[in-house]
DNA sequence: TTGTAGGCGTTATCAA
DNA sequence: TTGATAACGCCTACAA
């Protein structure tokens, strides 16, 4: 079919192919940059094939299943990719085989140092198989985590990270249908989509009751959201504190968390309902922080005027004189744990327990 | 040529869409999850077409170049395209046009949230054109960034954005023959890649000296990386303090800064060298913000017994009493500066001025 | 182990 | 304004 073309419809790849053998010094095409010669790097798989004196498709096999071409032309094969700097087209090889090697991660929010760690840990085990992450942003909002997941019918992407999971039973459909790995993390519901690394919220905050009652804390009180993992927390510590006989003088909800002031205006609040509460349970760090810094400025000693117990993590929060003690889990391990889920069904294998649990633990510090 | 199909063949689209019109109920192919039929989404603009009864082309027109299909075809087109929840598959269109959808960010510290801020604005302008920006992290390291433009290479995005400036010359070679626009921020090296919106590292540092200058401080230090912006940050600390008549009696050299704790022990050795300083310029606000909580634990009153100044506007450190001094930028501003120019470029536009500044500004608090 | 044939879904190009 | 045709670069299926 090669030999007859005719002359004037537009030149096939082969024409070029033809051309450039014509024209050995191939002239650069990158924008107006002087860019010295060289040799534009290759960008189709034929001229590596050409080349290495074989087919494409064993080109497309060197790379992608070695093991399945011969050692000598292999070898010869990944020299000329190597030293040509050849770069495979990955749409076109999505387009033909269906699979991406884009994973899309999604943060509640970009600016949380314990969501970023679990992108990193993914992106760690990901990255070096050739994965890319494409990190995308919720923002704690129902609405934006209905536009993302629409954007995925789009995109199509090898898989779906979230730090976080996803409630709406509408979007939990729309994902199950896209058909490729979901990954839930950081909360531990009954039933997830599809894989999850997660931790109890509630457990969580039962474990902040049984530290204030092994501290022989008896009035507590709780500050945090009353939506999401927050409202998790608050059970938790509720059962926490019956079991253990404390006495919750209050709670205070938070709604919207955006900084520290949020915390220290939460602890004045509180402090000015009831002066008699000798430890509080924060929700998250960020308000966490902000209560020790606002029960420092009031001269108030920790933890012995008040114990402040923070949730996640945070190192900052360590700094901090006398250092905040907080409940938590290893943010990073967690992604690796994610990552390496994810890893094991894109390549079609059934992960043994497609749910894990990661430990949490309680990192003792001077606030309580 | 449709009849004439033979009968052994691998089935072609159309075969498929012959048996899907035979089978009206589509069978839903999603893992096995019981989905509620409705049918699938069409994955194919051929099947927008046969609803709508035009030939695929027009579809694809109403979908990217609307002005040119009729009115009343248009509305139709899009109505079946909405209806149905067809997703164009960006692999096809990359791979015939050419033209990606996805632009990749690189930062250099995922856990910074100056640098979040910045690809976050970026985000809010390309996200609603249809972009995808695609997070990627250089962790401050050459060999890291060389791998990612590499990576770069086989991604083959729309555009590239940096959180930093691209120092090896090799790398900026191999950037510019990607042929794609790219942005470099934070800085303002005499020659951009490409584009840039930055500012000068320089003037920081001198706008910190002239600061102490303006508040009668005489003997100054500086704390900070010796190379990259620090470097910057310190020469035009010291053009400021000799302009003004400073007395610089310290430049202590930190080149690992991952937590605050660099920055209490660094000005802990500083005042064991020198007692009589009276104002610290810190590099970034990771230093500065240890370097606060340190003198505050040696019961130093700021900025009295000494002033602390910081460099990047975190507004972490905004809560630390008495909150820190710092000078640096509005990064969300930044990144949406950066996402609009890479845009233009990105139709074809040049950008009427392709460096661009943005100001510094001294956000004063309680500790210098 | 290697190669041939052809299609993945879209859009550039040219013709009507 | 619309449509027919073919090609983007790769890889699956099958044959040798």
């Amino acid at each position: 079919m090669s030999e007859s073309s005719a002359a004037k419809r537009p030149p096939t790849i082969d024409d070029v192919l033809r051309l450039r053998a014509a024209e050995p010094v191939a002239s650069a095409d990158g924008e107006a940059d002087g860019e010295a010669a060289e040799g534009a790097a290759p960008t189709r798989i034929v001229e590596i094939a050409r080349l290495a004196g074989v087919s494409p498709i064993t080109v497309s096999r060197a790379l992608r299943q070695p093991e399945k071409v011969a050692e000598a032309k292999r070898r010869k094969i990944l020299e000329i990719v190597e030293r040509t700097g050849y770069a495979t087209n990955p749409h076109a090889r999505a387009l033909r085989s269906g699979q991406s090697n884009i994973v899309a991660a999604f943060v509640s929010n970009l600016q949380s140092q314990q969501f970023c760690l679990a992108v990193q840990g993914c992106g760690e085990v990901l990255e070096p198989q050739g994965y890319q992450l494409m990190i995308g942003q919720t923002s704690y909002s129902y609405a934006k985590e209905t536009t993302m997941i629409q954007s995925l019918r789009e995109m199509r992407p090898a898989a779906v990270m979230f730090t976080g999971v996803i409630e709406i039973e509408e979007n939990r459909r729309a994902l199950r249908a896209l058909g490729i790995p979901i990954m839930e993390t950081w909360a531990y519901p009954r039933d997830p989509i599809n894989m999850l690394v997660g931790f109890s919220n509630i457990d969580g905050g039962r474990m902040a009751a049984e530290h204030f009652a092994g501290r022989g804390h008896r009035r507590v009180a709780f500050i945090g959201r009353r939506s999401g993992r927050g409202a998790l927390r608050l059970t938790g510590f509720r059962e926490g504190a019956r079991a253990a006989g404390l006495d919750i003088v209050a709670e205070l909800s938070v709604d919207r968390v955006t900084s520290m002031v949020d915390g220290r205006r939460a602890l004045a609040e509180l402090l000015s309902r009831n002066a008699a509460v000798e430890a509080v349970f924060c929700a998250n760090d960020l308000l966490a922080t902000g209560a020790l810094l606002e029960a420092r400025r009031l001269g108030m000693r920790l933890p012995d005027d008040i114990a402040i117990l923070g949730f996640g993590h945070n190192d900052v929060a360590e700094e901090l004189p006398p250092g905040l003690t907080t409940i938590g889990i290893d943010s990073r391990d967690l992604g690796r744990q994610a990552g390496s889920m994810i890893l094991q069904r894109m390549r079609g294998e059934m992960p043994p327990e497609p749910i894990r649990a990661v430990e949490l633990t309680l990192t003792r510090r001077g606030s309580g």
